[in-house]
This record gives structure tokens, sequence and C-alpha cells, in this order.
DNA sequence: CAGTGGTCTAGACCACACC
DNA sequence: GTGTGGTCTAGACCACTGA
């Protein structure tokens, strides 16, 4: 047997050509969150390279975070979930250290015509529609953070028929339920600044008093933003650790 | 050939335990930042795998930001780089997006009894010898933190006589350098609360002001604490962001 | 050149899940 | 049982480094 020439057409390796591939299907939406890849026998025989090629490039997904290995069962494409995000930024757990989950209160859904910098984080048109959700998150009724969140109108107005009965604590697998949109990554910006009146009285603070600030602009499969939102949280609630190197 | 019994003695995979014993050697000292590791054939005959084995224990110890891998010369010791650090937190950039590199002040060095929280962090006996540094650390001659850093007099007393020009910007190659003691990884922690009058005089505040409180635990390659620095910054220059899923 | 890591093959047997 | 992922072998050739 000899290891026939790896570098055929293109530059890159033979695995990283299959993990690109794989990734394509799950960015693209014919692997959706849930579904279950083709076995690594299967994917190596597609490809035409042996059993250890098409596993290295399994692993690749694994190790980013796309899909997750089940023994025995197959690989599969991951949900994100995201319901214990906030106890990153807040101490969230009673005295003996269980894990406490914040409860949502609906303000309000607006629609409303988009600013120019949201719009620009969203990735749509100026002055586009969007959908505004306004919303405070309690833990043991004490404020913790208030949010007004972004998302575009064309894709989630589904949302706006919802009765408020029906929106739960949680609004992603919500997305997912009414409007067909998954969240899979978001990145979130911390910064601290002066409240506004609004969100301040919610807080149970004076407008002006400093909070920390939480921006999250959160994105599907594609890459594409699906939602922009901006949390605001008592400073004295707020905590966060993390190791470097 | 036959794969033979992958579990002998304990019930772990071959390339786990290879990854394991390349490990302690590297928090026990005998393999230090900047050593060469045994090439892949090296540790694949010495511990009887095969080369693909020994590799895969390698890979791990990369994943885990051990070691890197330098085609063609060899496989090395990582050395912590936290240069950078600050950028996590603050726009250290300019106009032109050029990063900026922070100077520092040395306010002083002082021998002082360890309080029972720093020691515990530190985990040394209560009321230690410790050595307190204070400094400031500016951009543009605009101070950006106000930090006091505890360390413990029995490993680093060089520093108590190290003349202050001696100081430089960074402190953790001066303890690789004065005392041989090298930090591998951090644990931050960000927080917010009032600024102590000094704290707050050094950084053009008001005492009592809101600040962010970054607290680190940095840790030498074998885990044990080497340093303990509680950090207080401007919130108006505070600012962070990352991914999650 | 020899030595290193990087890619790849074509198998093997094991452990787990499901029928 | 079959089919999945998990571990492992014993080689191959390639690409890069440095003497």
């Amino acid at each position: 047997m000899q290891a026939n020439s790896q570098q055929d057409e293109s530059r890159s390796p033979r695995y990283y050509r299959i993990y690109q591939a794989l990734l394509t299907d799950i960015q693209h939406g014919s692997l959706k969150p849930g579904d279950v890849l083709p076995s690594e026998m299967n994917i190596a025989q597609s490809h035409g390279v042996a059993p250890g090629t098409a596993r290295k490039a399994v692993d690749m997904l694994v190790d980013r975070g796309w899909v997750e290995r089940q023994h025995g069962k197959g690989t599969f494409v991951r949900r994100a979930d995201f319901s214990h995000s906030l106890a990153r930024f807040f101490r969230l757990t009673d005295r003996e250290g269980v894990q406490l989950h914040p409860k949502s209160e609906l303000l309000g859904v607006r629609e409303v015509p988009g600013s120019a910098k949201i719009c620009r984080h969203l990735e749509v048109a100026e002055n586009s529609e969007l959908i505004e959700i306004e919303r405070v998150r309690r833990v043991d009724e004490m404020p913790l953070l208030h949010e007004v969140i972004y998302l575009s109108r064309a894709r989630f107005h589904p949302l706006l028929d919802l009765p408020p009965e029906e929106w739960g604590d949680l609004l992603y697998p919500l997305y997912e339920q009414v409007c067909g949109e998954v969240v899979f990554r978001a990145t979130d910006t911390l910064s601290a600044g002066p409240a506004p009146e609004g969100p301040a009285r919610h807080l149970g603070l004076g407008a002006g008093e400093l909070v920390i600030e939480i921006t999250r602009l959160a994105r599907g499969y594609d890459e594409r933003p699906l939602e922009w939102r901006l949390s605001r949280g008592r400073l004295d609630w707020f905590h966060y650790s993390f190791d470097i190197r």
C-alpha cells in the first residue's frame, strides 16, 4: 500500500477537506441539529480515504464543538444550550451551592424601525423593521438583569402573535419552535456604564447608576446574525472568572 | 499483527498514560519550558507502542497548551506569554489600531505578614511572610490599572534586593530571571466595587467610586500558586468580549 | 544528508447501543 | 447478532529543519 499523493488538487490535507465538506453540510442545513452524521466508515468510503483519515475529520468537528460523539450510536450535530450562560456572570447559586434559574418577566414586544447601529450588527438594511423585546430576569424576585433584544421582523414575525403567557424563561427554544431559527453560538461583550432611567428602575437603582452591560450577538449555524441584545445588570451581583494560557 | 489488549494493567488507554507521563515530567520540572520533548518515534519505542499512539499522546499535550510542535525541529514545552493579557480587558489600541503596551510605575515593595485570605489563596501558612508589590500601569500617561501583588517571601525574596530601576514593565520575566519561578497559567476573576482612597487617587478618581476589580491567581507548571494580585481599573476603559458555545 | 513532525493507509480488536 | 465509535498497529511517503 502506498500513501498516494496527499496533495492532488488543493494544497490542504484530505482530512481537512472532508472536515470542510461536513461543516458545509451543517452550516447549510443539510445536517440539522440532532441529526446523525454518516458513520466514519461511510465517510471514509464515500470520500475514498482510510477510516483513520475520516476519523480525523470528525475529530476536528468534535474539537470545534459542531458535533458530539455517542459511543455505539453515532455522531450527532450539536444543539447549543445557553441555559446556564448567565451563571458565567452572576452568582446564581443558593447557600447550598445549588444552581438557580432566573425567571423572565416580559415587559413588552414591539415593532420598531432599526437604528443604524443595530441594523449593522444584524447585517440587515438600515431602517429595516425589527422586533424589540424588553424583559427583566429575576432570581428569587430579585431583579438580576434588564434586557432589550432586537430581531429581524422578517425572520421572527411569528413572535408578534404569541400571547405573553406562552413566552417561557428562555428565548432560544422559542426561536426554534416558533420561528425555526436555531442559535448556535454567540459573542458576549462586557462593559460598564450608567443605566438609563427605565432599566435602572427595573433593577432597583437610580438613573445614572453604574451597571454592567453585556451585549450579545447570537448567530445561527450558518454564522448569520440572528439576535442582538443589551443586558444590564447590578454590579454587586456581577462576577466572572476564567483561565488564561 | 494484532492489537494486543489495550487494557492490561490500568483501565485507561495507552496514549492517555503516555500523555500523563509526559505531563508529569513537565509539571515536576524534568522537562522545563523551552526544552524539547523526545521525538515521537522515541516516545513510541520507549513506551513500546506504535508511533500513532505516541503521536496521539503528544496531540493531547498540544491541545491542552503544554507543548508546541515545530515542524522539522521537534516538540517544545511552552513558555507562557502574558504580555498581552491586559488587552483582554481594556481598549489598548491607538487610533490606527496598533497595540499599545502599558508602562509600569513601581510604587512600593514591602515585606508584610500575610492576611488569612491571601495566605489561603497562595496555599501558605497563615501569617507567612509575604512580599507586597504596589504599582500603577499607564498607557500614554493615562493611569489604567492600580495593582497590589502578593508573593511568598520564601520563594521571591531576591526581589527585595532588586533596585527599582531594574524592574521592567512585566513581572513574570522578572520572576523567572531573578527567582527562577515560572508562571504557566493564571485564573482571572472579574468583579466591580468601590475603590479605596489610595487606588482611587492613582486612577484619578474619588474614594468610593466604582472600579473594575480583576483578581488573579497565577500558577507554575506544577500548578502551585505563585502570585495573587488585585488590579483595579477605571470602568470607562473596561471592555471584554468572548465567544460562547 | 539524517532527523523531525505531518499525513495517510489498511487493516485489527474492543466496548457500547440497539434489535 | 449488526453497526457504531474507541483504541491500536506497523508500516508508508511527504515537508521541513539544520548540519
